[in-house]
DNA sequence: CTAACGATTCGCT
DNA sequence: GCGAATCGTTAGT
């Protein structure tokens, strides 16, 4: 277990991280399981002048709480009433910005993962999509708050893969955010199967 | 206290 | 392709 420094996660420019968060290991230990994942997907969001981000604006509540402390920990939300979301708050004390991890490609505890999200094969399904991707490995919002430097959750430097072209998209789900769901903040590997949408 | 809604997914047509 | 599922959070009464 090689968890990124907590400064990596201090930096101001979110969707640089973002962007940078492209290609790097997800992992997870929860239940005596130890399961991972290349991250191939990622959008910013960002609390200051951005109405897709749910602390836009200083909106501080109890939801919220956790973007506005230093970076470096885990957002867990609920969406839809049943989707767990995870999220990578960034930036320092009082400057609440968060990365939400969109899609992994599987690596580590593939058996684990299928028992999880209760399929039998691997496909795309297994985890490329937010809520897809917690499920199987095992996040749900008692992580959230937790530090992203384990030993439950914790997120480690990989190489890119040679072919490793990123682009950059609008982001997904977001309508209501009016001219910010125009911003180009979702970003993702172009060769990857391991997205969730094109 | 009450009501509306969502950074989605899955199953059925 | 379309609509239901499902409940915590939020803002308003």
């Amino acid at each position: 277990m090689k968890p990124l420094p907590q400064e990596y996660f201090f930096n101001s420019d979110v969707v640089y991280l973002a962007e940078d968060l492209i290609g790097k290991k997800l992992c997870t230990n929860i239940g005596g399981h130890y399961t991972s994942g290349i991250i191939t997907e990622t959008e910013a969001y960002c609390g200051r002048n951005d109405k897709a981000c749910h602390s836009h604006s200083g909106k501080r509540t109890a939801r919220t709480e956790i973007m506005f402390h230093e970076g470096g920990k885990a957002y867990v939300y609920l969406c839809y009433g049943i989707h767990n979301l995870f999220n990578i708050t960034t930036n320092i004390e009082g400057l609440a910005d968060a990365i939400l991890v969109r899609a992994i490609q599987p690596v580590d505890g593939v058996e684990i993962m299928l028992q999880r999200r209760k399929k039998g094969d691997v496909d795309k399904t297994l985890t490329s999509g937010p809520g897809t991707l917690s499920q199987a490995l095992g996040i749900d919002r008692s992580l959230y708050g937790s530090e992203l430097s384990g030993p439950e959750i914790w997120i480690e430097e990989t190489a890119l893969p040679p072919d490793g072209e990123i682009v950059s998209t609008t982001r997904i789900g977001i309508d209501y955010a009016g001219d910010d769901a125009l911003l180009p903040w979702r970003f993702y590997l172009k060769n990857s199967k391991w997205v969730s949408k094109y």
